[in-house]
DNA sequence: TACTGTAGAGAACGTTCGTTCTCAATGCAA
DNA sequence: TTGCATTGAGAACGAACGTTCTCTACAGTA
């Protein structure tokens, strides 16, 4: 077994368990156990929990990252790609093991007693509010669009994970397109 | 010292404990000290830790909603009061001891291991979702509005948490009325 | 003054956590 | 086969948790 495999696995398994029970109810045994590697190896990879929380929070960043993008390119117009962003949403959030965003939840445990936790959630948040900046840009909208629909995204995780049903991600579509088409007539009246 | 006045003391001093650190990093011998009551007599009020945080949320439920409603009775017309829970949230946000929605935060926190929580936190959004719809109604807005709103609103909270600032509010007050515009011209559109 | 019930302070208990240590088993070089 | 380095399983450690128990001090009553 390759070493930086088995940090992978390690980091996998983290990011599940800890998703589905909240990081603090996860203890090393147990993702031990589920990752099925020694203790021993365990802290050979890492020096301690708070480094798999940070490696894991990376994880999470990079894929949720690409797999918004992803289903981003596969929209034609530039309005339809900033619509794509719930789309992606809708996906998610039917998914089983959906339990609301990872950040939202690693800031709400442990965002107050640890800076480094607190830092990496508002800088995940960061990027996907330029990424809509860019996304919203390309589509001649004005600046204030891009807050609005990143502040939509947001709540519809939020309300899809504590209602437990997907059905905010629809909502918050419609409603991001009454306010796509109302910044972009406000841009150009006569289009 | 009156007895429900230990339990008012006790529930109000672990609200800003589990608000400000979050619920599992507070022992019961902090809220103990920082309540100044004997375990004693901590344990006289609440058979464990986990009806603390059942009370605490029940008193969060109570003062939020009330502090909401005071805010919108301020309002003069039914669009004025849909946009005054954004002001609720500006004030709020504004607050330094705002640090989240105290039920986003102990659903993350606890609620893949507590059903009790999880249900709790899921019946205070239900509620707030009510409400909207209530206020909504009032301004003979379609049904399909107030979900719009509520998710602007728990978009905000997470955002404004997260973020540290209060720009959310500002933002999403300003789609919110954009939103609230679209759907009455759709059913009023003469008016 | 002597007795009894109550309350407070905090020691103590059992458990669990993150982390380290022990030790036996294994693979490999000579 | 012998010796050595590495590994895995899990015991062990100190700390912290939720909870309970003990003991002392004191209030009120006769």
């Amino acid at each position: 077994m390759d070493i930086s495999e088995v940090r992978e696995r390690i980091v996998v398994t983290a990011d599940e368990l800890y998703n589905a029970k909240g990081i603090q109810a996860v203890g090393m045994d147990e993702l031990r156990s589920a990752a099925g590697v020694s203790l021993k190896k365990l802290y050979g990879e890492f020096p301690s929990k708070s480094s798999i929380v940070m490696a894991v929070l990376e994880h999470r960043h990079q894929s949720w990252t690409q797999g918004l993008d992803a289903t981003v390119q596969q929209a034609g117009t530039p309005k339809e790609r900033l619509l794509a962003i719930f789309d992606y949403l809708a996906g998610w959030f039917c998914q089983d093991s959906f339990r609301g965003c990872g950040f939202i939840n690693s800031f709400a445990e442990l965002g107050a007693i640890s800076p480094d936790v607190a830092e990496y959630a508002r800088k995940h948040k960061e990027s996907f509010q330029d990424y809509v900046a860019r996304l919203a840009a390309e589509a001649g909208a004005p600046a204030y669009l891009a807050p609005q629909l990143a502040i939509l995204a947001e709540g519809a995780q939020a309300t899809a994970a504590i209602a437990g049903t997907s059905d905010a991600a629809v909502q918050a579509r419609q409603a991001a397109e009454v306010l796509i088409d109302a910044a972009m007539s406000a841009v150009s009246p006569m289009g």
